[in-house]
DNA sequence: ACCTGAACACCGTTCAAGT
DNA sequence: ACCTGAACACCGTTCAAGT
């Protein structure tokens, strides 16, 4: 049996580790295939054996992203947003990661069925849940766009009330849902 | 007064019309400052002399993509999401380019004033607005991928009753916007 | 089963130099 | 004012060959 780094082979999941290193420190510009090969002590060609291409590395890099939302118990449309969010922010440029990713039809969407799981009983639950799905992504999306844009100094300063602001857009989806209220 | 294509110098307004037809041939991934300028009989240099980096240039694309919103006569969310979503719709990948380049902060967004006009008098009007560019974005921008992977045969059929799923989404938020109606 | 080495066809950007 | 030519430091992907 032997050891050392000589047959330190590497497995898809330890792919998707350095993956999700990458991602949060030089961000989705610089996830390259040669940078994860390079952090693996690995040859680019080498991370061909485990993804067919980048693209299905990228998905399933999306699906650890969003990995926490199965262990969510949100029972309202805020709840659910929020823990959508939280997940994307968890990673830098995890928004767009994953927006690409869905809209390929490579990854499922797992906050899908919670937001649907939410505003169950209403009757526009299943419009609502794709809409909000839209609201977060896009949200987020530009959050960490402008964090970006920030660190560079391109523009000022990051908005302070961001929290609220995300808030108040669930808010207007929710009220949409409960006509009467 | 000599004439001829020697002496056929371009303008920034040349490269973003190159710009804009590469896009929709090619979309997004194959909108190269390499191929702008083979469009153009051009060293890929020469771009950097209209424009300081592919952002920037990316930045004018995304501003004439709405410039139609200028002439929008929209009085509803309805009419003013359907114009924005028109001329995203007008050039493939166009809200991802647009979107890319609003969140960057390298152009301002002028469906944001339509939508704040459209829901004029309601008190959250102001949040509307931000969320119905979002919803917009990034239905649109799933719709454009959809699209791409569609033609590669990734997935079976784009949905059939998109129109009606969009004006869907805007509905839900007109409908928070007008909470006893 | 897992990886190397070398190659192919690309990128954005800079900069001296030309006209 | 507008552009060329050449270079620099990168990309994703393929494929024969190694162990």
């Amino acid at each position: 049996m032997p050891a050392g780094p000589a047959t330190a082979r590497r497995t898809a999941d330890d792919v998707v580790d350095a993956a999700l290193e990458i991602l949060s420190s030089h961000g989705l510009p610089g996830l390259s295939m040669r940078r994860i090969a390079d952090y693996l002590d690995l040859q680019p060609s080498a991370l061909y054996w485990h993804f067919p291409n980048k693209q299905s590395l990228l998905a399933a890099v999306s699906q650890r992203i969003l990995a926490p939302l199965s262990d969510s118990d949100a029972t309202s449309l805020q709840q659910a947003a929020q823990a959508f969010r939280d997940a994307l922010l968890t990673h830098r440029d995890g928004a767009e990661l994953v927006y690409s990713s869905y809209a390929l039809g490579l990854s499922d969407m797992p906050a899908l069925t919670l937001f649907e799981a939410a505003a169950a009983g209403a009757p526009e639950a299943a419009t609502a849940a794709r809409t909000a799905v839209h609201y977060v992504l896009g949200f987020v999306f530009f959050e960490q766009q402008q964090e970006f844009a920030a660190r560079l100094g391109v523009i000022d300063e990051p908005d302070a009330d961001r929290d609220a602001e995300f808030a108040a857009g669930v808010a207007l989806l929710e009220a949409g849902l409960r006509p009467g209220t």
